[in-house]
DNA sequence: AAACAAACCTGTGCGC
DNA sequence: TGCGCACAGGTTTGTT
């Protein structure tokens, strides 16, 4: 589910349900999403502390605390989180449970069958010892901003191939596998070209893809794929998958060209979509 | 520095 | 129907 879209669709709806709520009690049933630190840790970290409100960094949800700490969530592969009513019967791999102040009476949950994402508070004026790969995360072209110039830039720094540097999250935060296909698709440009040999007329036309595939993408409520791991702390699904022009889409006929067929390979270890008359 | 593979886990879908 | 394998939205680590 989660790349930068679907991270801010969470972001969302954890500000309007979440925020100015304080968390009366903590359960953690599995120590492995609490890795970082310990179930003790977050327990004490988070009772009684008050969210004042909820940030995106990446794929990083940060939660100033009132106690001065920040509460940090990654969903990695399959994390979600939901909002549900008190006492609710929880899913299957409900790994971390705050009971929220207030009315309704509700719980927050973290669910995460493949247990890669992780939920840890830490010290912010400690960032770089306890967080570090905060502290080394590049530019978030939605939550600061991203020039033309800057991401020109950021590609003639080095010579990297375009879609393992758009996926490096050191140097653009945020995007992954799916906005990555989908971007370099809508620039025309292929995943395997030198990120320095990208011409200015490409440099153009894929910054602008990408914030306009994350834009659209982030209206949309984000993607939610065929496993359905819903998006939105309701449990309401996104709707951008409706709109993939490559991702999932290998053997079909390319929406840009009506020509060619939407090829997949293996580039980088990732499942890699595009048009082979489109891109490149 | 950059490219690649493997590792961390569980669930699902597909071919046989 | 059942079994084994490939593969999945991410990131880190170790090796060429």
């Amino acid at each position: 589910m989660p790349e930068l879209p679907e991270v801010e669709t969470v972001r969302r709806g954890l500000q309007a349900q979440v925020a100015g709520r304080r968390i009366e009690r903590v359960e953690v049933g599995r120590e492995r999403t609490v890795r970082r630190t310990s179930k003790q840790a977050l327990i004490d970290g988070l009772t009684g502390a008050t969210v004042l409100s909820v940030e995106r960094r990446g794929k990083y949800l940060l939660c100033p605390l009132d106690t001065g700490d920040e509460l940090m969530m990654h969903l990695r592969m399959s994390g979600r989180l939901l909002v549900a009513a008190a006492g609710e019967e929880r899913p299957p791999h409900t790994h971390v449970v705050m009971h929220l102040s207030g009315e309704p009476a509700q719980e927050l949950w973290f669910i995460d069958p493949r247990t890669f994402g992780e939920v840890v508070v830490f010290d912010p004026t400690h960032v770089a010892q306890q967080m570090p790969e905060l502290a080394k995360m590049g530019v978030d072209p939605i939550a600061d901003g991203l020039s033309r110039a800057q991401f020109a830039a950021l590609l003639r720094s080095r010579s990297r191939q375009i879609k393992a540097l758009l996926l490096d999250q050191h140097v653009i935060a945020g995007i992954g596998n799916i906005y990555c296909d989908e971007s370099l698709h809508l620039a025309g440009v292929r995943h395997d070209r030198p990120s320095d040999r990208v011409t200015p007329r490409e440099v153009t036309k894929l910054h602008a893809a990408i914030l306009q595939v994350l834009g659209d993408a982030i209206e949309a409520g984000g993607s939610t794929l065929a496993d359905t791991q819903y998006v939105g702390v309701d449990g309401v699904a996104g709707w951008f998958q409706l709109s993939h022009r490559v991702y999932d889409r290998a053997g079909q006929r390319c929406i840009t060209c009506g020509k060619a067929d939407i090829r997949k390979v293996t580039f980088g270890g990732r499942g890699t979509h595009f048009c082979p008359r489109c891109q490149q």
